[in-house]
DNA sequence: AGCTCTTATGAATCATTGA
DNA sequence: GTCAATGATTCATAAGAGC
C-alpha cells in the first residue's frame, strides 16, 4: 500500500484555489504568527492577521469534506504590555464565514524555555483551535486512547532499574502507584488539554511543533487512507507524521529553502524504504 | 496587626456603585457562568451574558487603583457542537471599556468532571483573564516562586526512597532529572499555567476554585494590607484566604444562604483567634 | 502514626423525553 | 416546532475507615 505525498511551492492563497473541494478530511496547520517569520507572506501585521487569515479560511473551508475538522495551532503575541486580540477576533469572523467553532484544546508545552519579564512570566501554552462544517465530523476516540497507553510505555522507558523492579506493593502510593495504573489500564479517554514537551532538534530546521502534535489530531480525526492538509508547511512535520500513519497528505510552502529541505527528507525516506525492501 | 473583611449582602450591580473610586488592589472573582445559579441573578443566558456583564466590569474599573490587578476566572460552556463565544466577546468589549488585556492563564483542573461525549472530550481547563488599568501595574514575581517550592516538597513527599536515593546521573533524563531539578532549585519562576485539582469538599457548600488559585494571585498582586474585592463571593474562598495573608478583603453575594455562611465561618475564626490570644 | 483501600462527588454535555 | 427537564456517561481527588 501506497499513501500520496503531494508537496506544493507556492503561495496558499493561489495554490488552494486549485485543490478540488470537498477533499481534505483534516486540515493542520501553525499559520506565520504575526510578525514572525517576516521573509514569508511580508510578515503579517496583527492588525491586519485577521483580514489576511479570512481569504484562507473560506478557501480551507471549501476544500475540507463535510465529515471533515480544521485544527489551527495558534497563539496571540503580547506587544506593549497586551495580549493581542487577532486571534479572538478570528474565531468570531470565521464562525461569520459558517464555520463552527467546536472546540479550543490547550497545548501544555511542558519544557519551555525559561524567561521573565518585568510584567509576565513565560508563556507555555498554545491554543489548538477545533473548528467544522457539520456537527456530524468524524472523531475516532479510541484512537486517542492508545497514545495514552504509549505515553506511559515511553515514560516506564525512560525510568531507571531500580524503578524498573522495586516491589510495587511496597511502594503503593504516589509515582509507583501511578505507574501501575498506566500498566494496568491501557484505555484512559483523553482531555482537552494536551500535554507534550517541544522537541528539541539540533537540525537545520526546527519544528514548531512535536510530530506527537498532529499525530494526536491525525488518530483522532482521520482514518488510513485519508488526505491531511498543511497549507503552511513549514520544515514538513504535519505532512511527515500523515506519511509514516499512511495517510494521503498535501503540503503547501511559500519559501523554497523550506520547500527544498521537505523534498530532500521525503527523497532520503523513500531512498531507505527502498533498499529495504531489496 | 489587624485586616479587615467586609461583607455586604446585596447585588453588586448596586453594591459596587457604593464603594470609593481607586481603593482596591486586587479583584479576584469567579461570576456565574452563563446558564448556572439559576437562583442568582436569574441564570444569565449566554446570549445576554456580555450585556450583562459589561456595567459590573465598568464598575469594578472605578473601583480598582491604577496600580491595581483584575483576574476573571471563566469559562464558556459547549452547547449544540459548539463553544459559545460570549467570553472572547466580553474580552473585546472590556478592551472598548479601556480595560488592557494583559495576559490570560490556563487553570488545568486536574480532576474535573467525568465525562465523554460523542464528540467532545472532558473539558478540564479554564481561563483566568488578566486586566489591568495600566501598564504600570504591581507585581511581585518573586513572591509567587515560593508556592512552586512548596508544590515541588509536596511531590517529593510522596516519592519513594529509591527514587530520592537512586543515581541521578545514571538516569539524566525522564523524572529522575525533573525530580533533581526540583530538589536543586528550590526558586524557579512559573509559567501561566496553572496545575490545581479542584476541591472535593464534603461540606454544605462547595467552592468553586480551590484555595490555592486566589492564593496563588493575592501572592503575586498584593502586598500585606492590600486591598482584595470578591464582587461574586459565593463560598468566601477569595475572602477567606486574603484575610489568611492578611490582606483587607471585600466580598459581595446576592443570595443571603451563602453570605449567612461566610458570616458565620468567619465569627468561628476570629473566636478561635481570640481564644489563642488569651 | 502511616499506609492502603473504599467511596462520594464535582462550574459537564448530549440525547431523549415530555409539556 | 421549541423549550425545559431528566438520565447516562464515568475519573481524579480527598476524606474516612481499617489495619
Amino acid at each position: 500500500m501506497e499513501v500520496a505525498v503531494d508537496i506544493i511551492l507556492g503561495d496558499c492563497r493561489e495554490e488552494l484555489k486549485k485543490l478540488p473541494s470537498d477533499s481534505v478530511d483534516l486540515i493542520f496547520t501553525s499559520p506565520p504568527y504575526a510578525d514572525r517569520r517576516k521573509d514569508t507572506y511580508g510578515g503579517i501585521s496583527p492588525d491586519r492577521y485577521v483580514e489576511w487569515f479570512l481569504p484562507i479560511s473560506l478557501e480551507l473551508k471549501r476544500v475540507l469534506k463535510e465529515s471533515g475538522t480544521f485544527i489551527l495551532n495558534i497563539k496571540e503575541k503580547a506587544e506593549n504590555g497586551q495580549r493581542h486580540t487577532y486571534v479572538i477576533e478570528l474565531i468570531l469572523q470565521m464562525k461569520q464565514q459558517g464555520w463552527l467553532w467546536t472546540e479550543e484544546f490547550v497545548w501544555h508545552k511542558k519544557n519551555s524555555y525559561p524567561g521573565k519579564w518585568p510584567n509576565r512570566f513565560r508563556d507555555a501554552w498554545e491554543r489548538l483551535l477545533q473548528f467544522n462544517k457539520s456537527r456530524r465530523f468524524k472523531m475516532f476516540q479510541e484512537e486517542v486512547m492508545v497514545p495514552m497507553g504509549q505515553w506511559a510505555e515511553a515514560r516506564l522507558k525512560r525510568l531507571s532499574d531500580t524503578d524498573k523492579t522495586r516491589d510495587v506493593s511496597k511502594v503503593g502510593s504516589g509515582f509507583g502507584k501511578n505507574i501501575s495504573n498506566w500498566l494496568q489500564r491501557d484505555m484512559a479517554y483523553p482531555t482537552n488539554v494536551i500535554h507534550l514537551a517541544t522537541e528539541c532538534n539540533n537540525k537545520n530546521h526546527s519544528a514548531a511543533f512535536p510530530e506527537s502534535l498532529p499525530e494526536w489530531f491525525i488518530k483522532l480525526f482521520t482514518e488510513v487512507n485519508d488526505t491531511v492538509l498543511d497549507p503552511f508547511m513549514g520544515s514538513g512535520t504535519t505532512i511527515k507524521v500523515a506519511r509514516k500513519m499512511m495517510r494521503n497528505s498535501i503540503g503547501i510552502e511559500i519559501l523554497p529553502r523550506y520547500y527544498e529541505m521537505v523534498r530532500e527528507d521525503l527523497d532520503k525516506d523513500i531512498t531507505y524504504q527502498n533498499l529495504r525492501l531489496l
